[in-house]
DNA sequence: CCTTGTGAAGCGATTCACAGCC
DNA sequence: GGCTGTGAATCGCTTCACAAGG
C-alpha cells in the first residue's frame, strides 16, 4: 500500500548533485512522512476554520490544540514541509494554509467520479462539505444500465463504459466506489483498465489492485467494530475489579 | 485520543499476583496493541467471506492475502488473542471468526444512534452492511423538531431530548455523528452528556470530550487529500525525470 | 514436512528538551 | 521572553527468522 508508493521515492541523485540548500525545496517534495500527511488535512481545517472566525496568527500549541494533536507533533509534522513560522511569534494563518494546501496538490482541482448509486453514492454525490476546494465531481457512475440518465443533483447518471473517456478527456484522477462489495472489485478492475490509479473504497472489502494504484478505504462497520472492542473492554474491567482480581480467569 | 484509553491499561496488581499461567487470559483482555485491534474487523471480514465460499481452514499465508495484509503481521495480531491455530495446518475458519468476535465484543448487540438526518445520516440510517451483526440501530435523532416523527427506514426520527432515556433504558452506547460540522461539538456534548462513551463522528471537525469518551473519525474529504498528495507527488516525479534532475529547483 | 507462535532485530513515528532566532 | 525548528531519546509497530509442534 503506502510503503509501496514511498520505495519510488528514492532518487538519491538530488544529493549527490547539490551541496544541500536544495535541501528545503527537495524535503517539501519528497520524503514527508506517511503519518505526517495523513495530519496536514486536519491542520488545513483548523486553519479554515480559525480564518473564518478572523484569526490571522496562531502558535503551534493553539493549532495543535484545534486540530486534536501534540504541539510537538504539529511542528515536527509542519518542519517537513518547510519553515514557515516566526520564532517567538507564531504562524501566519493564511499562508500556512496555503502552504499546506500546496504540499497536498489542492491549488489544482481533481476531478473525481463517484461509482454506484445507491443511498450510499447518492448520499456522497450530494454531500457538499465533499467538495471542500480541490476536488471536483464530474461524473456520477452505475453498473445498472437502466439508472443511466436519472438526475442526482446536477449531474445524471452514466455508464461504466464511459470511464475511459472521462480519464482521457476530462482527467479525471481519483475514483469512489460505492457499490456493495460483491461488485467493488469489478469497479476496481474497471477503474484501473480506465487509467485511475487513486481510489476512495467505501465497500467493505480488499482491493486487488496493482502496485502503483493507491487505494484508501472507509467503513465504518470496521470503526464501529473497534469502537466496540473498547466499549467492551471498559465495562470487562468494571467487572474484573468488581471481583478483587485473584486470578485474571474470564467466564466465557 | 486511543492514548488516553490506553493509559487505563496499567493495573499492575495481575502482574504481582499471579505467577504468569494467566498470560493468555491476561493478553486476550488486556494489552491487544491498537494497530492489531485496527485490523481485527478486517480478519473477520475476510473470514466471513471465505465462510461463504464454504471454505473450513486457511493458512496464515492465505488469509492474510485475503485482508491484504503481511502473513507475518496476521499472525503476530492473532497471537494476541491467543493461540488459535494447529501448526502445519492453520486456521478453522469458523473458530478463528469466533475468537475474533469475542475479543472485539461483538457476542452482543450494540445499541447504536445516529444523530443528523440529512443526506449521511438517511443513508446511514438505510445503509444494511452497517448491521453486519454486533451493531443495533436504535435511534435516529435531529435536532430539527420539525422532522422529528418523520419516518426513515423503519424508525421514526426522534428528539435530542430522548438521548438521556436512551442510555438508561435500552443501554445506547455508541452515537454517531453525521451532522454539519457547526453543530456536531453540541451533538458531542448532548451524546456524551447522556453517558455515552463511544462517538462515531462523520462531521470534517474535530472533537472536544472528556479523556474516558473514546472518538473515531471518518472523514472523506481527509481520505480524498490524502489521495490527492499521492496523486501530485506522482505527476510531478514525471516532470523532474523529464528535465534531468541538474538541480532540486521547483517552479511554483 | 509444513505452518504456527514468538523472541529479537529493525524501523518509523512520537516525544523530549533545548539551541536558535525573532 | 517566547515560540519555532530540530537533533537525540524513546516508544511501539513491523519484519525477520527460527524453534516448537502437529
Amino acid at each position: 500500500m503506502a510503503s509501496q508508493v514511498r520505495t519510488l521515492t528514492g532518487y538519491h541523485h538530488f544529493k549527490t548533485g547539490a551541496e544541500g540548500h536544495v535541501s528545503a525545496d527537495v524535503a517539501a517534495r519528497r520524503g514527508i512522512p506517511d503519518a505526517s500527511v495523513a495530519r496536514l488535512p486536519g491542520y488545513l481545517q483548523a486553519l479554515t476554520s480559525l480564518a473564518e472566525r478572523g484569526i490571522s496568527s496562531v502558535s503551534s500549541e493553539e493549532l495543535a490544540a484545534a486540530a486534536g494533536v501534540s504541539s510537538a507533533k504539529l511542528r515536527k509534522d509542519l518542519s517537513h514541509l518547510g519553515s514557515y513560522g516566526v520564532r517567538g511569534v507564531g504562524y501566519e494563518v493564511d499562508r500556512l494554509a496555503y502552504e499546506i494546501s500546496t504540499a497536498l496538490g489542492l491549488t489544482q482541482d481533481w476531478p473525481v467520479a463517484i461509482v454506484g448509486m445507491g443511498n450510499l453514492g447518492r448520499a456522497l454525490a450530494a454531500y457538499s462539505g465533499f467538495a471542500t476546494r480541490g476536488f471536483n465531481v464530474i461524473a456520477l457512475l452505475d453498473r445498472d444500465d437502466s439508472l443511466v440518465g436519472t438526475p442526482v443533483g446536477d449531474l445524471a447518471v452514466r455508464r461504466m463504459g464511459d470511464l475511459d473517456a472521462l480519464v482521457r478527456d476530462d482527467r479525471l484522477a481519483i475514483g469512489v466506489i460505492a457499490t456493495p462489495a460483491d461488485s467493488a472489485q469489478d469497479v476496481a478492475d474497471r477503474l484501473v483498465g480506465a487509467g485511475v490509479r487513486s481510489i476512495l473504497n467505501f465497500a467493505p472489502c480488499v482491493l486487488d489492485v496493482p502496485s502503483d494504484v493507491m487505494v484508501r478505504k472507509v467503513d465504518m462497520s470496521t470503526e464501529l467494530q473497534i469502537l466496540a472492542f473498547h466499549e467492551q473492554r471498559r465495562t470487562g474491567e468494571l467487572d474484573l475489579t468488581a471481583q478483587s482480581g485473584v486470578e485474571g480467569v474470564v467466564a466465557l
